[in-house]
DNA sequence: AACGAGTGGTAGACAGTGTCTATGAACGAG
DNA sequence: CTCGTTCATAGACACTGTCTACCACTCGTT
């Protein structure tokens, strides 16, 4: 047995993840994932009592891999703040369009048990570090305010682009030059500091 | 017979809405909205092929009802398209929070079949109307993008506020305050013109 | 060494879903 | 009167999430 040496626990998540990418959030069946895993359907049932923990389960594995990314992006990009929520920006909105259907999964709010399972954990500080790169860039600006507006757009356009509703009303193939206006508008025209 | 002077198209539609106001999205199941309607769980089919059709003439309620607000708002707006924006904009936020079970629903493309039925042709002429008072709000910018830009940060609020993760990471009770940054950021700052 | 208790997975049942199909009632046109 | 057409009914099918009874296995205790 040199597939059991990883838990069933993390071989359902992981069939979860793998599914989530090729067919959307709605191919997520518990018994679909179950399997794909090679066990009953009533094998997940002792490490995720409910549909919904499995879901959450699997979008946890896409809040750690955006903080990753974010991360990452932030340590390469050394511009100053103004070019690290540039870069944080740009990250997000890749990560969105990227990895769709695990976008979808992780604001499908319905599908999660959202109190729990920290996802309140990982995306909390994520945005505290957000406010405080925003703090940096625009001094005046209530910091904590401007950053849920700047997410909020991101999270607009992400969505919207998704469904390609900005593309058909923008005319616009590429979201660069919407991002672009998205940050002029909350960060300030790109030249200043 | 006096229930069925109305279609029974109809009548499944007004059924839907009613059900989706009281208990959201995910109750709108064909066979009960036939069952609140007094019909057979068959009857819908002549009318809805699909479950996706029913649910996408019930998101066009949502589409008529909400660009029937917007214009309310903008009549009854006179101060200038600054101010017209700005009182669209929280026309707009207004109505996906108050109806937002059929705000949810009617950015659920995975449950309308997003090109048919006159969603684009209710949408986008609001879009466009939207853009054209951008373009006298704020002369200098490409109208369709800033507008673009505009109406995916709303959007960005209506479905981060609902979840409640903006109250929780600006710590506002009021969406106003919000509102008011995100409108200065896309159309500069409140005195300007 | 043998046993009893957990642990971890199986398999079947249940109510509920969307879709499909056969059936039948009502009704107007010829 | 009869034939078609329209409209709704009712049953079946495969599928879903949850629940429960069962069983194989391991491990600590006596």
């Amino acid at each position: 047995m040199n597939e059991s040496d990883t838990s069933l626990r993390d071989r359902l998540v992981d069939a979860g993840v793998a599914l989530l990418a090729a067919e959307g959030p709605g191919a997520l069946t518990l018994r679909e994932i179950a399997r794909r895993t090679g066990v009953s359907h009533g094998a997940p049932r002792r490490y995720f009592p409910t549909h919904l923990e499995l879901l959450s389960a699997i979008a946890g594995r896409g809040f750690a891999d955006l903080a990753g990314r974010v991360h990452g992006a932030l340590e390469r990009e050394t511009g100053g703040p103004r070019a690290q929520v540039a870069a944080l920006a740009r990250t997000y909105l890749e990560f969105a369009l990227e990895h769709a259907g695990m976008y979808e999964l992780m604001f499908r709010h319905d599908l999660l048990e959202s109190g729990r399972l920290g996802l309140r954990d990982t995306s909390l500080p994520l945005f505290s570090l957000f406010a405080d790169l925003i703090g940096d860039a625009v001094p005046g600006a209530d910091a904590r305010r401007a950053a849920g507006a700047l997410w909020a757009a991101l999270h607009g356009v992400a969505q919207l682009w998704r469904w390609r509703s900005l593309q058909l009303a923008t005319g616009d193939e590429d979201f660069g030059p919407l991002l672009d206006t998205v940050l002029a508008a909350h960060l300030g025209p790109e030249g200043a500091r």
